[in-house]
DNA sequence: AATGCTAATTAGAAACTTTCGCATCTGTAA
DNA sequence: TTACAGATGCGAAAGTTTCTAATTAGCATT
């Protein structure tokens, strides 16, 4: 059995085709790599797999609340989706062109920790989006 | 003349009703209160303004541009928008009663913008959000 | 292998947020 | 007061996400 059935079946989840191509092109992507709902799709039609649309949000939504993925809000009203990580990162948003960049950030981490021990709160989860203009490409389209 | 036609005109903006009464909504709510573009022009319907609902994305797209007000991007593809506060703040949420708490740590706020520069980054936006369980209170329901 | 039950998929339409186009109206400066 | 640039309102359009109803596929059991 492939590595992405186990991921499947250990989320609960039946083991069908689109779940496995989904899947295999946010595994491909890497770390790192954020794609929309409509990017998967256009692929899922590129390699030949006819997979509806809505299909495709709905697996997300399934795999998100699996915990097998994670989604990230940001301008234009839609969202990008990254395979789960083990790494604690953060996110940086061009609102100009879209892109989402991941960054590590030890410090920035730690302090956050500080912060919520200070004010007597136990951390379960972070949320840090900077939204800006990057400099470089951004072929403001 | 009144505050809010000072703020309107000093941002180059002509002092019209609209402009002016999702001002003051906006600044009614005070800090820390959050509205959609959908919540203000429901406001507007009740104290029967005739303001249409692209006037209001409109006017408040020209208040971000302006200075004015800051856009969060939400959940669900959508945007709230707050009056641009003079201090920078974030939140702290504890995911058992759900009590919501900002807090201001320059030394946190710092970082972010060093690492969006060292990036090549202009930040003109941040969502900072922790979630954990806060220690003392917190009557879990 | 075939069957039946359950759950998942599909396509299209609906829902929802946000933006656009254009005729009309308003605020502002002369 | 007048003229004009710019703002508004309305409806339609655009774009993303969700819903519905009918169909199909997965899977445990024969």
């Amino acid at each position: 059995m492939s590595l992405e059935n186990q991921e499947l079946r250990k989320a609960g989840l039946k083991v069908t085709l689109p779940r496995v191509k989904i899947y295999q092109i946010l595994e491909k992507a890497g770390e790192g790599d954020h794609f929309s709902a409509e990017d998967i799709y256009k692929l899922l039609m590129e390699i030949g797999e006819d997979v509806g649309l809505a299909t495709v949000y709905r697996v997300l939504t399934q795999f998100e609340t699996a915990g097998l993925v994670t989604r990230h809000h940001f301008e234009g009203g839609h969202s990008v989706f990254e395979l789960a990580s083990a790494e604690e990162h953060d996110h940086i948003v061009c609102i100009k062109c879209g892109r989402v960049r991941e960054f590590v950030d030890q410090q920035l981490i730690d302090r956050q920790y500080q912060i919520a021990k200070d004010l007597g709160f136990t951390i379960t989860d972070r949320t840090l989006y900077l939204y800006g203009v990057c400099s470089e490409g951004c072929s403001a389209k």
